[in-house]
DNA sequence: GGGCTAACTGACGCATCAGTCAAACCTTTC
DNA sequence: GAAAGGTTTGACTGATGCGTCAGTTAGCCC
């Protein structure tokens, strides 16, 4: 009788967990600041004291929420993307991936907003966020590498170089997208990002 | 008898402006969420009390000195602009006097990031966000076109869409600067900027 | 001077929250 | 079935900070 009907006992990975995953989500919806310890519990059905219990304190739970959400995005990015063997498709799909849409991956941006601010304004935050960015530079420019050894991208491209560049890119774009500006939707931001693809990497190679 | 008039004597506008401008610094270097009323009255040398005198709550203040920051800044750039008559040269002076250097630039793109973050959870910042956003791309899409007609920008080139570009890039590689990602630095940024402008307009013009 | 008003002050009321803690509630083990 | 140890609860505490308001000062006109 490990799970019941309603009160089901969980584990205590779960609890955590669960806490986080509500956690991310409120910074998400409210933003970093305006989430309560009290709101947390409300979302997971349980008392603030149990948040306390699994987390010495708010600063900790918000830190932990912040780095769970970019484990699982990067997670589920990484098992989505090996199936896609050539590099250009693999790089098209990442792009995919990473368009701000309503939904999770919206949240997710919203997430790394939230980061940003923060980031620029307590240095603490950054050696977090630059672990987490590296690694996302780091895929692109794997994939780059990878084409070019495949030969279906230009040879003569900097593959650290394309990675700053196309992440820059994806940054501006997807503030553009969630900040609403006119002019700029989804549909355009793929546009935008599939184009300099082409330009930097596929035009003109071999 | 609040304040309802604009014909007010010159010294009611200075202390209006003054709060404003300690508001404003405050955000940059703390953050939105973390300005207190009693911080800014302060740095202005007063009382709280004179701070709700002016402003009915901490929102409008907080509302207000953003729009200040950047008017201000709006205001300097195209006075500077305005004295530099070749598209090119005035294109990479607007690339230079955007770089987040120390000092007042890179507090104005501090403000950039809470904003940006704020937009995106509450709505309602959206309007006077993109009232800004709209504005600097207009900017930029104003040299092209000019670059157009002096004949040294490309014709081929789409005004919109190169606005477009270049400001999600610069605010992407602003990003990163200003995180402290590895690798990007202030001269990376203006190296990876020129080198738009270079590709997308100047190469192959005319 | 005396009356009037705008500008300013800062102590206080009140709401909001993070964090604490003692008691209650399980689950396991002997 | 009872003790032990882990988990959960929610009322409580103390700190913080916004907004208010009664009171003060300074300028100005008659």
């Amino acid at each position: 009788m490990t799970t019941g009907t309603k009160a089901e006992p969980r584990s205590d990975e779960d609890r955590r967990a669960r806490i986080l995953d509500a956690t991310w989500q409120l910074i998400a919806e409210r933003g970093f600041h305006a989430v309560r310890i009290a709101d947390i519990a409300k979302v997971c059905g349980t008392s603030t004291g149990t948040v306390h219990y699994y987390f010495p304190g708010k600063n900790d739970v918000l830190a932990e929420a912040l780095k769970y959400c970019v484990d699982r995005a990067f997670a589920r990015q990484s098992t989505q993307l090996r199936a896609v063997h050539n590099a250009h498709e693999r790089l098209l799909k990442l792009i995919d991936m990473q368009l701000p849409r309503v939904g999770q991956v919206r949240d997710e941006w919203a997430i790394w907003l939230q980061y940003w601010a923060e980031a620029t304004i307590r240095p603490e935050f950054r050696p977090a966020h630059n672990e987490y960015y590296a690694r996302w530079q780091e895929t692109v420019r794997r994939i780059v590498q990878r084409g070019q050894r495949q030969g279906i991208f230009r040879a003569d491209a900097d593959p650290h170089v394309v990675a700053l560049r196309l992440t820059a890119l994806t940054d501006g774009a997807a503030i553009q997208v969630l900040t609403g500006v006119p002019g700029m939707t989804i549909g355009t931001m793929r546009e935008l990002l599939v184009d300099f693809v082409h330009q930097e990497l596929v035009a003109g190679a071999r």
